[in-house]
RNA sequence: GGAAGGAUGGCUGAGUGGUUGAAAGCGAUCGCCUCGAAAGCGAUUAGGCCGUAAGGCCUCGCAGGUUCAAAUCCUGCUCCUUCCGCCA
């Protein structure tokens, strides 16, 4: 979230934020709460000095032995007053909490303003593939080859769910291994394997709570969330902690299940695997210092640029626009690789730079070297990179004219070092 | 799921109503000593809010309550440990 302090002295530049992001929210009316608050805060804070002063004289009176009776009695009636303020500025609080957290962060003055189509492509990297005959979609090469039965898990739990069978579900796992090994191996990441399920907290902390309860599978029992991304519970490792500077910049990276209920999206790209309720993903997560947040996004969109690279896909980056953006980005780059079979740019990454929103929410800070002062941490992740939609990519533009896959040769090692799916 | 115990600063841990934002120890940092180090000695060592500052206020797992006054008493919750049960 943004620090209050920051929207008090900046209320301008946070309305123009918002209005680039196209929202409607009540600027004036949370800052006017603000002030009520910090009314009320001056006058309790008075209040209970006074308080503080009484004790120590009633403490006094006690040690001399001397009587107390009026003392207490003058301090009744302040102690009353002191409760009833202490309830509205509870009530203050609280309400000044929901509002700041429904805040979303201020994109980066290198974002382009307005709606999705001012998104910028930035660069592109391939050569798309030229076929001598039509190409298929992912979805009738997967049928072909009995590699994914979309029918059968629409039986087991429902429509837009994937059940990889054979050869799919190898090249499934083939591709989240490489990913892994990938970034351990040559891009410095630690490896961690998170739960799928998490608290409220950690929800609220990366900022899908509260504004987006109903686009996540929620387990009501037990108040628990099932992961929309990695992103959620590595982010959280660090909740509630203060870090050694020296120990940024952190790298981690993990492969989940990612799952999403894509409420209200019924009808767009609903067929094959595109848009699914349950995906796998291998994130990568960085805590850094604020100076290099900048410098990170840059090398993380490297990161997952350099895994479609090695699996020859071909790709676009672009960077989002300030209504594309999500809730805690204040910059974004998605990674757009092209299937030949639905001829379409499929994003299969986003790596975006929250700065302090997320550390603020989730309270992570780092101490200075050089000062021993508490700040924010800033944090990042970018999927590096979302699977169903890079097997998709990889069966439409490997696809061969007899109906079989070619493997790409970085997937090879993983797959008995076959050359084919036929 | 049942039973018992616990949660205090970077860590260990004292503290059962008022001088305790918190003893002591460890660790860390700085200084003295030393050619250098160890040892020893001395000092410093939580975070947040308001304030130019002086200073004020808040925070002892979380949320309520009792009281003039709560780390300390009461209630609920969360988490941890141990034992039993169940289980891959």
């Amino acid at each position: 979230m943004l620090d209050i302090k920051f929207i008090r002295e900046n209320p301008d530049l946070v309305k123009q934020s918002l209005k680039n992001r196209n929202l409607k929210i009540d600027l004036d009316a949370l800052i006017k709460l603000d002030d009520y608050r910090r009314k009320i805060l001056l006058e309790l804070e008075d209040l209970r000095a006074k308080q503080n002063k009484a004790n120590d004289e009633i403490n006094a009176l006690l040690k001399a032995k001397k009587d107390t009776k009026d003392k207490i009695s003058s301090m009744k009636e302040i102690s009353e007053k002191t409760k009833k303020l202490e309830s509205e500025l509870k009530i203050a609080d609280s309400k000044l909490g929901e509002l700041l957290l429904n805040i979303p962060n201020v994109p980066h003055e290198s974002v382009p303003v307005g709606d999705p189509t001012k998104k910028k492509i930035v660069r592109s990297w391939g050569e798309l593939p030229k076929k001598d005959f039509k190409p298929a979609t992912h979805i009738e090469l997967a049928q072909r080859l009995d590699i994914i039965d979309f029918n059968r898990a629409a039986k087991i739990t429902g429509s837009n769910f994937i059940l990889y069978k054979g050869w799919g579900a190898k090249l499934e796992r083939a591709l989240i291994n490489f990913m892994l090994d990938f970034h351990t191996q040559k891009h410095g990441y630690t490896e961690i394997f998170p739960p799928f399920l998490v608290n409220r907290a950690s929800m609220t902390g990366t900022g899908q709570l509260p504004k987006l309860e109903e686009d996540m599978y929620r387990l009501k029992d037990d108040d628990l969330f099932l992961i929309p991304t990695a992103e959620v519970p590595v982010t959280n490792i660090f909740r509630d902690d203060i870090l050694d500077e020296e120990k940024l910049p952190i790298y981690y990276t993990a492969y989940t299940a990612c799952f999403r209920r894509e409420a209200g999206s019924y009808g767009k790209d609903t067929k094959g695997l595109i848009r699914v309720h349950q995906f796998d993903k291998v994130e990568m997560v960085k805590f850094v210092r604020p100076e290099a947040s900048y410098d990170e996004l840059e090398k993380l969109v490297a990161d997952a640029e350099d895994i479609l690279r090695a699996l020859g896909l071909p790709y676009r980056v672009a960077v989002l626009s300030t209504q594309d953006l999500s809730f805690s980005a204040s910059k974004c780059y998605d990674l757009e690789a092209y299937a030949s079979g639905v001829d379409c740019w499929l994003e299969v990454s986003s790596c975006s730079n929250f700065e302090s929103f997320q550390a603020r929410r989730a309270n992570i800070k780092f101490r200075k070297k050089d000062t021993k002062k508490l700040d924010f941490v800033h944090t990042l992740n970018g999927s590096g990179v979302a699977l169903a939609r890079t097997v998709a990519a990889i069966l439409e533009n490997y696809q061969q004219k007899d109906g079989s896959i070619i493997i790409p040769e970085a997937l090879r090692p993983y797959l008995d070092g076959q050359e084919k799916i036929k």
